[in-house]
RNA sequence: GGGCGUUUAGCUCAGUUGGUAGAGCGCCUCCCUUACAAGGAGGAUGUCGGGAGUUCGAGCCUCUCAACGCCCACCA
């Protein structure tokens, strides 16, 4: 092997310093600036913004991946496209971080006060803002940096407002007192999809309220006695029986003496527990419901901080207790007082909180709403009628369910990272306005909430394009955008908002297609997390093997059906070595071009079989890879454009072109090739592109124009020759291979027909099959001979002493046995007469072909059997 | 409780309207043939989770059972 120090003709590609050399290309030649002048038809995508503080995750090296395939592809079509970049504020995410790093000083939020954390997050922010977005690059991301947005910047602040006011101003967001999720270590109400229940190992205990007006008693069953001081009543099912003659009365609580009545709700299961429950309106979402039903208060017993409140109904042993000590400590005193009748284990479902994983705490409280029904009705049409179609299609059904039962939205958030809710109260009449702007700041004070991240983001698409101004130069280009890449885990949280605003706000579906893809997981099919330690970091991966190496490899485990991706580092050799073929191939080319430019076009009429069949093949890619792009089975096209590399050209056309070569050939297939995956692997097609010689559409490849199929390189019967030839090589190979004849010494053939095609590809046989002589023969009879037959041509090959008579007659029969089987199979369809008759014409005219076939095969075979014994 | 997904070679997974199973990695044999050993040539390996059905024909369609996974709901 001859090394060099030249890196143009380096063996081993050098993945990283020519993607470093290749984006700065890009960069420096503003070839990912979207043009909103431009006359082309635009196409555009608007990116899944990450967590401005966040760091590139396998995630969004797939999500970006894909995205930029997509953006790439429509560039090279033609089109004007815009890939619009940007971060998101992350809200609670974002908050915790900062929270998490004072309290290493041993400091909370509100040692700071709120201006000062807000400005200490800001630094962070703006410290890490651009971290991953540079991240991004190192994936290959042609996005429009120019454009970059951040949910938290002026234009989606003004956005944010305008929302807010006019669905206030539309009845659509409200206020109100609602039990809501409540995670007492974020202090704030979270939204029902933020809420994660998990099952836990609990107790079910029953507990015995003494009747009020006669004997008895009513035993009730709960999994949180703690919050019986909040109990404003005793619900029965109105059809129980047992219970018929206490409705209407009531009862007293153990511990505190409280005197509560007993109602009857159909809310109440007969067959759990003890049939009767207690209702506490403030603490349980369920009981809220009951309690407004039947005009009950509601009792507040537990804190924003998940301790016991220290009021009039809350016993003072118990005030300040957290949850867990009071439930401890309430048990032992209804053991004291002889009223616990029985503790039972009970596997129950208990909400946490999405961000810090805190058992949630259904409270009472005062919050923002987004009334969804009627918010939802477009949104579930446009999926319906098609407007917008999810890719794979299972996940409208998903989207569909959730739409139409939809639930509305708490959108305001106790915390300070985020965008404070534009409503403003007198400070001594405590009237409300809701504004763009404060009315008077002397007088008003703001909202202390911010709102939920998913507000901002749900406007993504077209604040991002310059709304509200609808008359702004991007808003008019590239909205709406035309398709949306991201995992299904966000589908409710992001895909179902921007829809609904989009259509709420634009009259317009914000875009036409979303592609979901899967997840990816480690190796064992474990998600992967920080916590686990199981994370596979990108900008490792393209370190190792090169950015185009990830890309590819990522692209080619992409299935259509959107399945999670397993993956393990070692994973990623596949696309490092697909890359140092592609280079090589390259770089073989390149070496072997001896032609002026002009000589390198295209000569129609002088073009061997193996030239048509490579042009014919590449045409088929070409096709292929079109329509595969088109309907998003991306994987496909990685497979399609690796088979076509690997198998046939490098395999097969460039090894042929070292016995007799057509430059021309060479280098347009290599370019087309090139171009058909630029996307997947953006730096080394441009980068090969870019030192090939032959006249060029294009400067850059990422300008060029996609290949489309071409009828004119169509040669069906030239190709069907060539694969003639390729099988016949093959079984020359196995033949020696079989007989472990070394490659020194050559094999001499006769052949007993179609001396036509033969006689022309006989340097193809003395190279890749290492032939000898090569006779055309009738009846040829030399008894010491291997045997090969492909289609009806046989082929002997004399070997004298180095044939084992034994052993190549049990070669032959093996074979036979094979293809009798596939024989007999193919004459039981032929032979009945429901196949012939119901089975389509041409499927019944191929296995009568092929019937033919294997006929003829079989009886060289025996032929050549006989010969032997 | 409702919905969805998965089960195919030793491992990881493809398999687009039903026409008789493929890739990568791994394994065995041979080869440093001047693009590439991150390579090349040849080879072995699967009652396509079980069962039933529809069909001339099922990995693919229908039903059923099983295992694993996910989402939604939230029965105290």
């Amino acid at each position: 092997m001859t090394q060099t120090t030249d890196k143009e003709l380096a063996s081993v590609y050098n993945a990283r310093e020519t993607e470093k050399e290749i984006y700065k290309f890009w960069e420096d030649n503003n070839c990912f600036k979207a043009d909103s002048s431009s006359e082309k038809e635009p196409y555009s995508i608007v990116i899944p913004p990450p967590n401005v503080t966040g760091v590139l995750h396998m995630g969004h090296a797939l999500d970006g991946t894909l995205q930029d395939i997509l953006i790439r592809y429509n560039r090279m079509l033609n089109k004007e496209v815009l890939w619009m970049p940007g971060c998101d504020h992350a809200g609670i995410a974002t908050q915790n971080v900062i929270e998490k790093n004072l309290a290493k000083e041993g400091l909370s939020r509100f040692d700071l006060g709120r201006d000062k954390f807000i400005e200490k997050t800001w630094e962070w922010a703006n410290d890490h803002k651009n971290r991953i977005l540079e991240q991004f690059k190192l994936l290959g991301a042609s996005f429009d940096l120019s454009r970059k947005r951040f949910t938290l910047d002026k234009g989606c602040s003004d956005a944010v407002k305008k929302v807010f006011v006019d669905l206030y101003n539309k009845g659509l967001i409200y206020r109100g007192s609602y039990i809501v999720n409540w995670c007492p270590r974020c202090q704030s109400a979270i939204s029902d999809i933020e809420t994660n229940y998990e099952e836990q190992e609990g107790h079910l205990w029953e507990i015995s309220y003494a009747l009020k007006d006669t004997m008895g008693a009513i035993v009730i069953a709960t999994t949180r006695p703690e919050t019986m001081f909040g109990d404003v009543a005793i619900a029965v099912n109105p059809s129980d029986y047992k219970y018929k003659d206490l409705i209407g009365t009531s009862c007293v609580m153990p511990l505190t003496g409280r005197v509560i009545p007993i109602i009857a709700d159909e809310y109440v299961d007969k067959s759990f527990g003890t049939g009767a429950l207690k209702i506490t309106p403030a603490h349980d979402p369920n009981d809220f419901e009951v309690g407004l039903r039947h005009n009950l208060p509601q009792i507040k017993v537990i804190d924003e901080k998940g301790n016991m409140m220290s009021n009039e109904f809350v016993p003072p042993q118990l005030q300040g207790l957290t949850r867990e000590e009071a439930r401890e400590k309430t048990v032992k005193m209804l053991e004291e007082n002889q009223v616990l009748v029985r503790v039972t284990k009970h596997k129950h479902n208990v909400g946490t909180c999405q961000r810090c994983s805190t058992t949630i705490e259904p409270l009472l409280s005062r919050q923002w709403f987004v009334k969804m029904k009627p918010l939802a009705e477009p949104a579930i049409e446009a999926v319906k009628s098609g407007k917008i179609k999810f890719i794979p299609q299972r996940w409208e059904k998903n989207y569909l369910m959730w739409m139409e039962n939809i639930r509305d939205w708490c959108i305001s958030r106790q915390l300070w990272w985020g965008h404070q809710i534009p409503a403003y109260y007198h400070n001594e009449t405590g009237e409300m306005v809701v504004a763009l702007e404060n009315p008077d700041p002397k007088n008003y004070t703001q909202d202390k909430d911010v709102l939920d991240t998913w507000f901002s983001s749900g406007l993504w698409s077209f604040e991002t394009m310059g709304w509200p101004d609808t008359n702004c130069a991007d808003y008019k280009k590239f909205y709406p955008t035309n398709t949306l890449v991201t995992g299904f885990d966000i589908i409710f949280f992001w895909v179902a908002r921007m829809i609904t605003m989009g259509l709420e706000f634009t009259k317009k579906p914000p875009f036409s297609t979303v592609f979901i893809h899967g997840l990816i997981r480690d190796e064992h099919g474990q998600k992967m997390s920080k916590s686990k330690g199981n994370t596979i970091d990108p900008v490792d991966l393209i370190e190792k093997y090169g950015c185009d190496a990830l890309r590819f490899t990522l692209t080619y485990l992409c299935t259509y059906g959107g399945q999670d991706i397993k993956i393990s580092d070692e994973k990623f050799e596949f696309g490092r070595n697909f890359s140092n073929k592609i280079w090589n191939a390259s770089r073989y080319v390149l070496m072997n071009i001896t032609k002026s430019q002009k000589e390198l076009e295209l000569d129609f009429d002088n073009l061997t079989i193996a030239d048509k069949w490579i042009l014919n093949e590449l045409n088929e890619t070409i096709k292929g890879v079109n329509e595969n792009l088109e309907s998003y089975r991306i994987g496909e096209v990685a497979g399609q454009l690796y088979d076509f590399f690997r198998s046939k050209y490098c395999d097969w056309y460039v090894e042929l072109s070292k016995i007799e070569k057509n430059e021309a050939v060479l280098v347009y297939v290599l370019a087309q090739f090139l171009k058909l995956l630029h996307p997947i692997m953006p730096h080394i097609t441009e980068a090969v592109w870019q030192k090939m010689p032959q006249i060029k559409e294009s400067k850059a490849i990422l300008k060029a124009n996609y290949p489309k199929y071409l009828p004119e390189l169509k040669f069906e019967e030239d190709s069907k020759k060539m694969e003639t030839v390729f099988e016949t090589i093959k079984a020359l190979r196995n033949a020696r291979a079989e007989f472990n004849i070394p490659l020194g010494s050559k094999i001499d053939i006769v052949l007993d027909k179609n001396e036509d095609l033969y006689s022309q590809i006989i340097p193809y046989l003395n190279r890749l099959a290492k032939v000898g002589a090569v006779k055309f023969e009738k009846d040829c009879n030399i008894p010491k001979s291997a045997y090969c037959n492909v289609l009806d041509t046989k082929i002997t090959i004399p070997l004298e002493d180095l044939i084992d008579l034994k052993q190549e007659i049990a070669r032959q029969n093996k074979k036979a046995e094979k293809l009798i089987t596939e024989l007999k199979s193919v004459e039981g369809r032929l032979n009945n007469d429901k196949f012939t008759s119901s089975a389509p014409e041409d499927v019944v005219q191929k296995t009568k072909e092929r019937k033919d076939e294997l006929t003829k095969e079989i009886a060289l075979i025996k032929e050549t059997i006989k010969k032997l014994s």
